[in-house]
DNA sequence: TGATTATTTCAATATTAGTTGAAATAATGA
DNA sequence: TCATTATTTCAACTAATATTGAAATAATCA
């Protein structure tokens, strides 16, 4: 993930409906939602979302696959995983006391990453 | 952590700049790092450098604290820990091999938060 | 095929966020 | 105190994002 993807990831999160939208499919998991049934939950018009859910897709957060007529959405787990790696890369230098921060699959995302690529 | 919070720190992370010092500060961890030192690495004027840190400082993922002439920067960790577990709050139901995501201080992030609360 | 439902596109408008330079405030040291 | 360095404030300007309604496209079903 480069500084520009990260960017994109994170102005497709940083606005209220989109971030209602992203933690919907976070609790949804790869199974998806239709995008009908998400314009309910979140309550926004059918070009608004549309609108939101290409933002979301675009920052490789979300992923759509056509059903017949309907477009199920679904949280793109890798785009999700990547942005909070490059958020907290290297931090506290690898004294991960100070930070508390969690490990990524056994690796610990508070190790610098040096260390981490040399593991 | 409500959803305003959210939307103001991943907004305040939404920008190039701003993402720039925040990984700076990530690094750096509680020491922190003087405003102009943050200034030099980054290359931008004092105005501009201002109105980020205040946008970060205001999203409570930095703290400012005077130091004679100068003015000193630091990663507010909880203020990261909280925005990372809001976007991954109760993540694929809990079923947490089809996310693969990182375990924050020994409890599962990826468990639904009823059984995080109740452990 | 024609009616119906689901989703997307387009273009106009409205809103919010970022940049710049000049001037103000804060602290230090000669 | 005066000169110097560090940081912040202010106001004008510029640029990027979001919202809206009407119309188009996609797929299903009678």
């Amino acid at each position: 993930m480069n500084e520009t993807q990260a960017v994109t990831a994170l102005s497709a999160l940083a606005h209220r409906h989109r971030l209602q939208i992203f933690r919907l499919l976070v609790v949804a998991g790869p199974t998806g939602v239709p995008a009908g049934e998400i314009a309910e939950a979140i309550g926004i018009n059918p070009t608004a979302l549309t609108f939101h859910l290409k933002e979301l897709a675009n920052a490789d957060l979300a992923t759509a696959t056509r059903e017949g007529r309907y477009v199920r959405y679904a949280l793109h787990v890798d785009g999700m995983r990547r942005v909070i790696r490059y958020l907290t890369e290297d931090c506290c230098q690898g004294r991960k006391e100070l930070c508390g921060l969690p490990t990524m699959r056994g690796r610990e995302t508070c190790k610098p990453r040096a260390a981490r690529e040399r593991a």
